[in-house]
DNA sequence: TTATTTCTTCGATGACCGTCGAAATAGGGG
DNA sequence: CCCCTATTTCGACGGTCATCGAAGAAATAA
C-alpha cells in the first residue's frame, strides 16, 4: 500500500496511467463515487486484472490505497496531484468521452 | 500526413501519445520553437524513431505535419486541442520536468 | 480452527511498443 | 536524368503490457 512522494511522481508515469481506457474509468468512478474499493466499481474485468490496473495507479501516483478489515477502498490523490501537475487531472476528469 | 479530426481524437491515444519520454519532448520542443521538423528537433534517436514517433503524435490528434519541399515540419494543434480537451496540453506544458 | 470474503501474487499467453538498419520514396538542384 | 537531402516504410529484435486462472495471504465470522 505504500505509495511515492508526491515529488518523486513522474509525469510520463501518470500519463501512462492514465491513458488505459480501464484505468481511466476506474479514475472517473473514484472522482464520482470517492473512496471506494476494486469490486464495489462494478468493471467486468477479473479481480487479477483490477488488482493489476489498481497497483499501476497506486504506483505511478495516481491513487493511494488504505487497508480496511479484509477491504481495500482506494481514492484519488487529487490534492497532491494539483500541486505536483497543476490542472492535469481536472482536465482530465473535465474531458468528454 | 492526414491528421484526424479533432472530434474524434481519443483522450487514451493523446495520453498514451504523451506517455513516452521522447515524444513529450519533441511537444515540449514543438511548444518553445513553433513549427520544426523531426531533424531540426537535435534529438539522438535515429530519423526510423522519430518519424514513428511523430506518426505517433500525428495519429493521435497532437500534432499536424505539412510538406514543404523535402521536409516535413509539424507543429502543435494547440487550439484543436484545447477546444477537445480544455487545458489538458497547458497542464502537461507547464508541468515541471 | 475452519470457512468466507477480498484482494494480491504468480505464471503464462498473446498483443503491442520503442528501437534501429536497410531499403524505398519524393522533392530540388544541377 | 542523376544525385543529394529529408523523411517514411519495412522487417526484425527485445522488452513491456493487459488479461486471466490458480494459488496465496490476511482479516473477519462462526
Amino acid at each position: 500500500m505504500a505509495v511515492p512522494a508526491i515529488d518523486d511522481v513522474e509525469l510520463p508515469a501518470v500519463l501512462h496511467a492514465l491513458a488505459d481506457p480501464v484505468r481511466l474509468e476506474i479514475v472517473r468512478l473514484l472522482d464520482q463515487r470517492g473512496e471506494s474499493t476494486c469490486s464495489a466499481l462494478g468493471l467486468s474485468q477479473s479481480p487479477a486484472t483490477l488488482s493489476h490496473h489498481m497497483r499501476v495507479l497506486r504506483e505511478s501516483g495516481v491513487v493511494a490505497t488504505r487497508l480496511e478489515g479484509t477491504s481495500r477502498p482506494s481514492r484519488l490523490r487529487r490534492d497532491d496531484l494539483q500541486r505536483r501537475f497543476p490542472g492535469l487531472l481536472d482536465a482530465v476528469l473535465r474531458s468528454r468521452r
